[in-house]
DNA sequence: GCCAACGTTGGC
DNA sequence: GCCAACGTTGGC
């Protein structure tokens, strides 16, 4: 929310389902196998350390409140630093909660005229409590999580950069069918594989090929 | 603004 | 524990 010293995310949805910590590792093979994507599929969740989180840099209002926050906002917060609060999503938030201090994610830009990769941010602070999920003014207000067992995270960002040239999901997207087709990095991409899905995990070989992108021609 | 994809809820 | 109804995400 622009007014505050914080970021505020997508995701909307609160579930059931108490603070299971894991419900990835717990859960179903769905989620474990989803959860897997990278390394080997073994019982423990790999480790990712590049990160995808999408929010909206235009105005869209629910409950009369604002959700914009795009990467120019989070650049303007005093340190560059904002909270990703108002996750509401049990796979995104174990994200979260696997991320780590000093780590790297794309700011992507969703729900606008030209959804994309915008910009570099870097997590600052690990895991914590999401505060706005106990204030009933909050568009994330969760009436099922109690104080004494939060159900939801949230991390702090930094902002590193902007993108040398913004990188829309267009062109992601061509990358993506390529890849699909002939092998390439980004064959098995998140964004597509798990369309809604609103913190993702990247791999070092997605992570860098993204970035490549940066010094080529628009495809 | 539409609507497909998909996560969540709740009846049974 | 299944699954239909419902609500949300987010591209277009």
């Amino acid at each position: 929310m622009p007014p505050k010293t914080r970021a505020s995310k997508r995701t909307a949805n609160t579930g059931k389902d108490d603070d299971d910590g894991e419900a990835v590792g717990g859960k179903k093979k769905t989620a474990a196998s989803v959860e897997s994507g990278k390394t080997k599929e073994s019982s423990e969740s790999p480790q990712y350390c590049r990160w995808l989180m999408k929010s909206e840099p235009e105005s869209r209002c629910e409950n009369g409140i604002d959700l914009k926050f795009g990467i120019e906002d989070l650049k303007a917060l005093p340190d560059q630093t904002g909270c990703w609060d108002g996750v509401r999503n049990y796979q995104a938030r174990n994200f979260m909660r696997q991320m780590k201090d000093g780590q790297l994610a794309f700011f992507y830009h969703s729900n606008c005229k030209e959804p994309g990769i915008a910009g570099i941010m870097k997590i600052v602070k690990e895991a914590y409590v999401d505060h706005t999920q106990f204030d009933k003014k909050d568009v994330h207000f969760d009436a099922n999580s109690k104080p004494d067992n939060p159900k939801w995270s949230m991390v702090d960002v930094q902002y590193q950069r902007m993108i040398k040239r913004y990188l829309p999901l267009s062109e992601l997207k061509k990358y993506h069918l390529q890849h699909r087709a002939k092998g390439g990095p980004l064959k098995d991409m998140a964004l597509f594989t798990r369309a809604r899905l609103s913190v993702q995990p990247l791999n070092t070989e997605e992570f860098e090929f993204i970035l490549s992108l940066e010094d080529e021609e628009p495809l």
